[in-house]
RNA sequence: GGUGGAGUGGCCGAGAGGCGAGGCAACGGCCUGCAAAGCCGUCUACACGGGUUCAAAUCCCGUCUCCACCUCCA
């Protein structure tokens, strides 16, 4: 089967076919290492990890992602001068929080991740390549900034298909040294204030990279002149990623085959912001929501859709990742699974531009065969099918069992906490068998009291840790 | 003004000419000492108005509403 993959630039389903028989080379924009991430912020790492595991086990593809950082800009350096700290420290800072946040998640690391300030003699060629092709000119009022020329290329627009003469001209646009004021900075050239190590040489005067230059070099030094995928939110389709295609395309380099974007994450309609806070932040939300209730999160809805955030929509995800846990505890009770194989109508929803609705449809109807193969007694089956579902939960970073989501706490207070609750759980089983459910059910409220949920079955009782104390009122 | 996306049951959310995706919630039943979990069932939806068709949520025409982007937002 052929993956069908929805192309931005043409607007429509298109299989994919890599460059390279057996590779794939993926680049996904990073993040501007600004401030720290919010759940809007990491939605595409979770959607591309989902195409890049989907490519990886459900195709066997060699794929390598590169997820740059874009390390300095304006509001890097804005915001790092007004709390006075350096500027490069500002970025880095905000670059391990934003890669804590999504280990958190279950993000795979990139394959690289290269920064915008380490390729600035790559920009350099690039620049100078473009200058040549008279598609770029240094700015006419000696400012050191290097403009493209948007006229000079007449493929521009095409990415999103508009024509530059119905384009509306930017109200912020700073006009000074265009010859058009659509032109976009290629390299700004430093002004007066600006830190001295935020500047580099180049032969059109001191300064530092635009922020659309940085990814046309980056992906030609570690992918290649022409590469598979480009992703990144759908608001870099303009002005970043035209921008991006016009540089690399209008240097005479082919670029990317392929442009996927994945949709917002909005809050009551509107786009997220600081001004909401930092209560959707990924660092403070999952004190309280565990990563993998805000992985399957998410991650549960098509990549291209937006996401309306409200209250309450983290608990159905967490009552839907309990679903898929609770029958792999109980078809799997040693918590050691084999990875079963992915059933077709698993691959056929994944094929069809990464449904992941109707992939997780797949998921469920398992789990219900599952569960009645447990009501039966039919153990085997059962474990069979929970292989299925670990199989199909993986490629979408969401299996409850993978130790991404099961590594925290040590094996002295684990084992400790275990001691203690088999003691309770053994002593509820002798007061029931005396039938004094009143001590009994005293024990079980006691546990749940504690965040323990305790699940009568044939076999005895099972306990978990849920982590949500019931509160007597 | 230009470009693109969307309106599906109480909520979330797939599907895209006939056969009720799935999840969450609610209610009823089975099971259980009682629960929980699980299973079975109920709530028969596609913004509006026309049209095509044996058959339309799906195709066509028109209307309304919402959202995104239009030069440094994931």
């Amino acid at each position: 089967m052929t993956l069908q993959i929805f192309d931005t630039a043409t607007g429509s389903q298109r299989p994919f076919e890599p460059l390279r028989e057996g590779h794939v080379g993926i680049y996904i924009c990073g993040l501007t290492t600004q401030g720290a991430p919010h759940i809007g912020h990491v939605r595409f790492a979770v959607a591309f990890d989902i195409l890049r595991r989907w490519l990886t086990t459900g195709h066997g593809y060699d794929v390598t992602l590169v997820r740059n950082v874009t390390d300095i800009d304006d509001k890097i350096l804005a915001k790092s001068a007004e709390a006075d700290v350096p500027w490069n420290q500002w970025s880095y800072n905000f670059e391990r929080a934003t890669n804590d946040a999504l280990d958190l998640l279950g993000v795979l690391r990139p394959s690289y991740e290269p920064r915008a300030t380490g390729h600035i003699t790559d920009m350099v060629d690039l620049v100078r390549m473009l200058i040549d092709k008279g598609h770029a000119y240094p700015a006419e009022d000696g400012s050191g900034d290097v403009y493209f020329d948007v006229k000079s290329w007449p493929e521009y627009g095409q990415l999103t298909r508009q024509r530059i003469d119905d384009m509306e001209p930017a109200a912020d646009a700073d006009p000074r040294g265009k010859r058009d004021p659509r032109d976009f900075a290629l390299w700004k050239g430093s002004k007066s204030g600006e830190p001295a190590n935020a500047s580099w040489p180049t032969p059109w005067g001191d300064g530092r990279p635009g922020w659309h230059l940085e990814c046309s070099a980056m992906v030609r030094r570690w992918l290649g002149d022409t590469f598979d995928i480009h992703g990144g939110g759908i608001d870099l389709r303009f002005p970043h990623h035209e921008n991006e295609q016009a540089q690399s395309r209008g240097a005479g380099l082919g670029f990317a085959r392929y442009w996927m974007h994945n949709g917002w994450v909005t809050i009551s309609g509107e786009k997220m912001s600081k001004s909401l806070g930092n209560s959707l932040a990924v660092l403070e939300l999952t004190k309280t929501v565990r990563p993998l209730v805000l992985r399957y999160y998410l991650g549960a809805v098509h990549y291209r859709s937006t996401i309306e955030y409200q209250p309450g929509s983290l608990d159905e995800a967490a009552a839907a990742v309990e679903r898929i846990e609770g029958f792999l505890d109980r078809a799997l009770p040693s918590g050691l699974a084999e990875s079963g194989a992915i059933p077709t109508a698993f691959a056929e929803a994944m094929d069809d531009d990464l449904n992941v609705s109707g992939a997780l449809a797949v998921v469920f109807d398992h789990i219900r065969q599952g569960n009645i193969a447990l009501d039966d007694g039919d153990t085997g089956k059962a474990a069979e099918i929970a292989g299925q579902v670990v199989a199909m939960t993986e490629v979408l970073g969401v299996n409850p069992l993978a130790k991404q989501w099961n590594s925290s706490g040590d094996g002295a207070t684990t084992a400790a906490l275990g001691s203690l609750v088999e003691s309770l759980i053994d002593a509820r089983a002798r007061a029931r068998k005396d039938r004094d459910f009143t001590t009994a059910d005293q024990i079980r409220d006691q546990l749940t009291a504690a965040g323990i949920a305790v699940e009568d079955s044939p076999d005895g009782a099972r306990w978990t840790v849920t982590g949500k104390p019931t509160k007597d009122d």
